[in-house]
DNA sequence: TCTTTAAATGTTATGTTGTAACAACAATGA
DNA sequence: TCATTGTTGTTACAACATAACATTTAAAGA
C-alpha cells in the first residue's frame, strides 16, 4: 500500500470511529489528524501546525491544533508523548489491531516513533515494583528515547 | 537520621565526589543542590529558583539554576526527568551505593519522586524490543507516571 | 605578588511551549 | 425560528528554556 493509500485508510477508520463515539471527524481535525499521519513522526503541536500550513496548505493555528489533538487523543487516535513533548498519530488506525499498554520507541534525532507491544511481563514487572514502595502506575504507558536505524549513534 | 543531617552528608559527599572530578562544588552549586534536597520532590528550574529564594533565602535566577543543574547532572548528583521536565536529587548521594539503569516512579500529583531499581532482566527485555525494531535505546532511565501513597488516586 | 587566563555567575533579551478567556460561527433539536 | 450546544477564531498571557554578552571570581604562571 502506498502512504497516500494508508492515509485514506486511517482517516476512513477515524471518521467511521468517531461516528461510533457519538463524535465527528469536523474538517479541520481530519486535517489535524492527516498533517500528523503525513509527517510519518512526532511533532509538537506549533510544528504540527506548520506542517499543515506549509506542507498541506491548511490553515490552523496552534490553539486550535492543540484543542484537537486533545480530542484526537481522547478517540485514541493520536498518542501523546510526554517524554518528548509531542504528538503522534496511533499506527493502529488503520488495523484492526486492538493495542494494550502503548509503548513508545521515540527516536531523539529525528523524531521517528515506533510503538511496540513488549511482554505483559515486562509491565507487570514494573507495576510489582512500584507498589513495592507504595506507588502505583497512573497510566499504562512507556516511553523510550532511542535512535532509530536511520539516524547515526 | 533527620532530614537535615542526610542532606549535609549529602552535601559533603557531593563536594568530595566534585573534587575526584577535578571541578568544584561552588557556593550556588550548594545551594541549588541543598535546595533540591530538602525539597524532597522534582522541581522545575523555575520552582527551585523560588524555592531557593523563599525557603531557603538564597538569590538564584533561573538562568543560574539551569546551568547549576546542568553542571550537577553531568556530575550524576540530580537527574533530569524528561517526562516532567523538572529535576530531582540523586537518591544515592548520601549512601555508597552505585546505581546502575535509573528508574523513576513520579507522582504526577505531589511530584514525589521514588529512584527504584527493576530487575535487569526488564531493561534487557525492553532492549530486545527494541532491537527487533531497529531501535537501539539511548539513554538506560526509565520514567514512569505514577500516583503516591500520600495522594489520593 | 602581579598579571593573565579561564571559569562561574549576573543580566538582559528573546524564543518556545502551553493555557485562559471570550468572541464568533455552525450544527442540532424543540 | 429560536435556544442550546459544540467547534473554531482570536487575543492575551503564563511557564519553560536558551542565547549573548557583561561582570566577577578563582586559578595558574611569571
Amino acid at each position: 500500500m502506498t502512504r497516500e493509500s494508508l492515509t485514506s485508510t486511517a482517516l476512513e477508520r477515524a471518521e467511521k470511529h468517531c461516528k461510533e463515539q457519538g463524535s465527528k471527524l469536523t474538517d479541520k481535525r481530519r486535517q489535524v489528524l492527516s498533517g500528523l499521519l503525513a509527517s510519518e513522526k512526532a511533532l509538537s503541536a506549533y510544528e504540527l501546525s506548520d506542517f499543515c500550513r506549509t506542507e498541506l496548505g491548511y490553515n490552523i493555528l496552534p490553539m486550535s491544533v492543540y484543542r484537537i489533538l486533545e480530542f484526537l487523543e481522547e478517540q485514541n487516535l493520536v498518542h501523546r508523548l510526554n517524554l518528548a513533548n509531542k504528538y503522534v498519530a496511533c499506527s493502529h488506525i488503520a488495523c484492526e489491531h486492538e493495542h494494550s499498554s502503548p509503548q513508545f520507541l521515540i527516536c531523539t534525532s529525528c523524531h521517528r516513533v515506533e510503538e511496540v507491544s513488549l511482554p505483559s511481563s515486562v509491565m507487570s514487572s514494573i507495576e510489582g515494583g512500584a507498589k513495592n514502595v507504595g506507588y502505583h502506575l497512573a497510566r499504562n504507558q512507556l516511553e523510550l528515547e532511542c535512535i532509530c536505524s536511520d539516524c547515526p549513534a
